[in-house]
DNA sequence: TTCATTAATATTGTTAACAATATATTTATT
DNA sequence: AATAAATATATTGTTAACAATATTAATGAA
């Protein structure tokens, strides 16, 4: 009798990454929203480790803002604030565009041949109707725009701040709200790319994420969600 | 008979924070070098803390790069590759110049005066010949920068970068050569601000930060030091 | 009922003992 | 002496038991 738990106990020793990256991914997904608790014992008992590896595990998710940790009353999800939001989107801006400036001084039609592949798949996705997966494509692809600039600061950096938006968007944006890139966007950055223009790919990417940045506003509570239904759904 | 040691086991009561802020403090003055062996019993002895403590301490420090964990081997300083050296500057010059960027756009008077403050205070302590002190209000002057802009995602990654620039300049510099802010860089950047004239603060600037940058190279390797002594001195 | 007080439970925090691994030392062999 | 093997020591990793605190439930008085 298999039980729908994301991890099979006896086979599996599930790693300190392994429960990072997956809670990681979590948020990412939209399934545990800001302010969920995270208590200890439920997450050992779902991921089948001891509380020692969770408590760790918390610890660096706090250490990257994505979780937060008060003494004596435990870990949730963090609810960054309206500021935050945007303060995270503007440095977005400043990185995105340093990462252009070097993939146009690179001027490697590798590069380009890359990321048009990448684009489309995301079409494609967005094409079946498969928004889930299309969204992680696009995700993807401000990824790949770093890892192609080669600069592993500037990845890792946007990657902390990527992991960061679900939270802003889910606190301070409508769900209904159009969030979501626009793949004609990311086309358009390409081609600026493509053709060395710099100052234009810029201009875009900005407009793209300012595009969501001015939606950004303070909004009322949510209620409190049941822990493992959002960790092991799908 | 009073010990040496930084702290008085007797009455204080070391927090986590206070050892991860010491530990940095030891490695912004150049007391830690980069491939320092950080032993969890020696430095829960050295903070008269529990060895549990010192580990969570060197998993957060390990976090943001300050420290390197090898399974079963332990933590020591980092000792970050040229290549990763180059790439936090290059970053570095990204963020500054949005830092600049948004403070030009404020054109508060308040903020020049703060900031023309700081550099008299700068130029006393090298007047003085008190290069220590001088040393700590340059970095002072950047961090105040990225304060008064008031993005705290900013003063965040500039931060991080501030703390692992000692090790690349340790690992990849002479420490015969010219690594220190000049004072009168600062002041032209602070005089651009004030102009409102963001291009040129920020090409003095970029070329102040690729002034160290451009310096950066391999170098062959540097002995094990000992901790006790380099941590607790002064 | 409503509020405050107390007790019960749940949750996080700390510790010491032990296990696992790595490093250093000794011993043996050529 | 030089190398290898065996032993001893040092160091990190894990755990279970307990302590401290917070949260919830129960009780009692107005």
């Amino acid at each position: 009798m298999t039980s729908q738990l994301a991890h099979d106990r006896s086979t599996t020793s599930t790693s300190e990454e392994d429960i990072l990256r997956q809670i990681e991914q979590a948020v990412l997904d939209h399934r545990l929203p800001p302010g969920t608790k995270l208590k200890e014992v439920q997450l050992a008992e779902l991921f089948g480790v001891k509380r020692g590896k969770i408590r760790k595990v918390l610890t660096r998710l706090a250490n990257s803002r994505l979780v937060v940790q008060m003494p004596n009353r435990g870990a949730s999800v963090a609810k960054p604030s309206a500021e935050e939001g945007r303060d995270l989107f503007a440095t977005r801006r400043a990185i995105e565009s340093a990462i252009i400036e070097t993939l146009v001084v690179r001027h490697d039609q590798n590069i380009i041949n890359q990321l048009r592949e990448l684009l489309e798949s995301e079409q494609q996705a967005y094409q079946q109707g498969n928004n889930k997966h299309a969204l992680a494509l696009s995700v993807d692809f401000h990824r790949q725009l770093a890892i192609l600039a080669g600069n592993t600061v500037m990845q890792e950096f946007l990657n902390d701040i990527i992991r960061r938006t679900p939270l802003v968007i889910l606190t301070h944006l409508g769900s209904d709200t159009d969030n979501r890139c626009r793949n004609q966007e990311h086309e358009a950055i390409v081609d600026a790319i493509a053709d060395g223009d710099a100052g234009k790919a810029i201009e875009i990417m900005n407009q793209h994420l300012l595009h969501i940045e001015n939606q950004i506003d303070d909004k009322p509570e949510i209620e409190q969600p049941n822990l493992a239904t959002l960790l092991l759904s799908q």
